[in-house]
DNA sequence: CTTTGTGCAAACGATTTGCAGGATG
DNA sequence: CATCCTGCAAATCGTTTGCACAAAG
C-alpha cells in the first residue's frame, strides 16, 4: 500500500464513523496505527511534535477518547497504572516481559481457545482476553 | 477456623516476610484477606474508618505498597483507570460484568488450560490471566 | 454559517512524598 | 534504643474541563 492510499483510508475510516477529519485527530490515529507497541498518551504526544508542534495534549487526550468511542482504537491493560493505546482491532492476546516491559502481541488463533462453557450459571460471556507474562527473547 | 487463629495467621504471614506488625498494617491486609470483591485502596480506606478511624489514607497506600512487594496481595488491572487489589494468591481468572462492575473470581481449573507451547520462539511463559467480559446473572 | 475541534490554563482525582513524632521489635 | 511506620499536608502525575477562538463540512 502507498503513503497516499494509508492516508486516504485513515480518512475514510474517520469519515466513516462521523467524525471531522482534522490535522491533529488524523496525526494521533495515524501515529497508533503505524506503530507496533502499544504507547500511552504521553508517547503519542512525544512522538507527533517530535518534529514540530502537531497536537496539544488536550487534543491528543480527547483524540483517543474520541477514537475508542468509535471502536477504532482500544485501550489495553498491561501494567498498573498505566494507560495504554492499540490500533489493532484483531482480537489477540498480549505477551509482556517483565524485565524490559516489551510488549509483544500474540495473535488470537495463536491459543487453543478456551472452553468457556458452563462457567458460572447465569453469567453471559462478551469476550476474553489473555495476558501472558514472561520472558522474551533478549532478556 | 476461630477469629483468634485468624488474627494470629495474619500476624505469622506479615513476620514471615520481615515486616512489623502495627495495627494499621494488619487491618488493611485483614480487611483485604476478608473481602471477596477487589477494592480500591479508598474502598478499604472507607471501610476501615467506617466505625472509628483506623488508618490514614497515606498509610493504607504505603500499607498496600509494601504488602504488593512482599507478595501478600497483588494489583488487579481490570477497568481503566481503576487500580485494586487482592489478597487471594491462588492463581485464578476474573469475570466482569460490563454492565454493573461485579467481579467474580474464576477458580483456575474451571478453564481448560491454554496451550502456550511454542507461542513465540525464545519466549518464556511465566504466567497468564484471562479476564472475560460479559453479562452477570443479575444484570 | 453551523457545528465540532483545538489550545491554553486551570481544575481534578488518585497516588506519592517530606518530614516530625510515635510505635515496634 | 535503633529502626521502621504513621499521619499530616504539600507535591506530583496523568487526565479532564471551561472557555474563547479556529477550522471543517
Amino acid at each position: 500500500m502507498t503513503m497516499q492510499q494509508q492516508r486516504e483510508e485513515i480518512i475514510r475510516a474517520l469519515k466513516a464513523k462521523g467524525l471531522r477529519v482534522t490535522p491533529q485527530r488524523f496525526a494521533v490515529y495515524a501515529n497508533l496505527l503505524h506503530r507496533c507497541d502499544h504507547p500511552t498518551a504521553e508517547d503519542i504526544l512525544q512522538d507527533l511534535n517530535r518534529v514540530a508542534p502537531t497536537s496539544s495534549q488536550a487534543t491528543v487526550y480527547s483524540s483517543l477518547q474520541t477514537l475508542r468511542q468509535v471502536n477504532l482504537v482500544r485501550e489495553v491493560l498491561l501494567e498498573e497504572g498505566v494507560r495504554r493505546y492499540d490500533a489493532n482491532l484483531k482480537p489477540h492476546h498480549h505477551f509482556r516481559c517483565q524485565y524490559c516491559g516489551t510488549i509483544a502481541d500474540i495473535a488470537w488463533q495463536a491459543l487453543a481457545h478456551l472452553d468457556l462453557k458452563n462457567l458460572k450459571s447465569g453469567w453471559q460471556i462478551q469476550d476474553y482476553e489473555v495476558t501472558i507474562h514472561g520472558r522474551c527473547d533478549r532478556c
